[in-house]
DNA sequence: TCTTTTCCTGACCGTATGGTCAAGATGAAA
DNA sequence: TTTCATCTTGACCATACGGTCAGGAAAAGA
């Protein structure tokens, strides 16, 4: 079951226990959000005491401090779909399959972001004012060229932006509305796929560029 | 400033405070989160003292739960707009409209709905199970039927529904991040009326309506 | 081996929280 | 006026929480 309990080096322990951490802090941040997640929660959950936590990380904030801004580098990650595109078919296309499959395999990381703007952002209120501005002017000066060349209608850059924004992570932050219509299952595979087509058809026909 | 101080009837003082209460408690709950949310903070905000708030609301669950059942009874009231319609583009329209005037005028009640969803339902699982699967799988035939009448493209219905939610939801849910990206300035009227001509053009746009 | 650095953790502390209660104030009914 | 039901509130309580610390265990370096 277990390996022959070959001692671990100090940076492997380091790495491991602060990767089980960060793992037990994202679930139970994102379930009971960060007033209700408790230390101690998260120590059981990460099969650590409780005063161990506290060695890796100082406080409750720095904890959730780290763990929001992991979320937002796997959120930039998937910004740069966008990007290298010839047109919006592809880029919006691709932008929609990367949050989609963020919504799927990181719900619990959608979740602490949401919550964490939904409450002022008072952690990442400096990224959203530098790096999220940047990447937003930025994407709808994109949008902007691609009307301009006629490949696309001409709506409003930033409310599509906030348009899939939304429709994609809602499918992670009321991930449990859906299931619960979902006959109470979470989606299938299958109906993973069909969510994917219907939100790029839809989007992709409500711009003009299908 | 003040009225000429009538003495109060029971049944005003009843009623003025429970709402002073509800209306403070859906402040705060939607600022921090029901664990962080704290009965002294909302019982400030209300300018009574915190045991008053016990002897209209014995817990916090159960004033937490009036709040959240108060948002979905206006969640209901707009949920009709989409009835009464000869179409998509009127129906959809209207449905909107509705939502998007939620948003900007009931934000914290949007923030709470939301906040009470990604952690799982606690209070209103019931709710999701009865009331909103009902009205969800009553309006999806209604799609459904303008699809075969031929008003719009044969989208998934209930994928419709989902981006309707979250994009009209996005505007209360992801205002802070919204008002960030404007400069720091909340939404204007012009800008909200552009919000709301946006959305509409996109969706039924989307869908094969206009 | 011996020394040093890092890691681990049970026990503990001050504080803040949800909730209680008893005694008084105030409006309604007789 | 007298009686009664409702409303108000400062003081209080048990609990749970974030965080600390001292002393031991274990790995790295000499």
């Amino acid at each position: 079951m277990s390996e022959p309990a070959r001692p671990l080096r100090r940076i492997e322990i380091r790495q491991q226990n602060e990767t089980l951490i960060l793992q037990a802090a994202e679930k139970v941040f994102a379930e009971a959000g960060f007033g209700g997640a408790t230390m101690q929660l998260i120590a059981d959950m990460a099969g650590l005491p409780k005063a161990n936590l506290h060695y890796y990380f100082p406080t409750k904030e720095a904890l959730y401090r780290q763990v929001v801004q992991n979320i937002f580098e796997i959120w930039l990650q998937a910004a740069g779909s966008m990007d290298r595109a010839p047109g919006p078919v592809e880029g919006i296309g691709a932008y929609i399959d990367a949050k989609m499959e963020i919504s799927r395999r990181h719900p619990d990381g959608s979740k602490v972001w949401a919550s964490e703007v939904m409450h002022g952002a008072p952690v990442i209120q400096d990224y959203l004012e530098t790096t999220l501005r940047d990447w937003t002017t930025g994407r709808a000066t994109l949008i902007q060229r691609w009307i301009d060349e006629g490949k696309m209608a001409a709506v409003n850059p930033e409310h599509l932006l906030y348009m899939l924004w939304a429709t994609t992570q809602h499918y992670a932050d009321f991930g449990h509305q859906i299931e619960t219509l979902n006959g109470g299952k979470p989606l299938t595979e299958a109906q993973w796929r069909a969510a994917k087509e219907s939100v790029k058809t839809m989007i992709l026909r409500g711009i003009g560029a299908i």
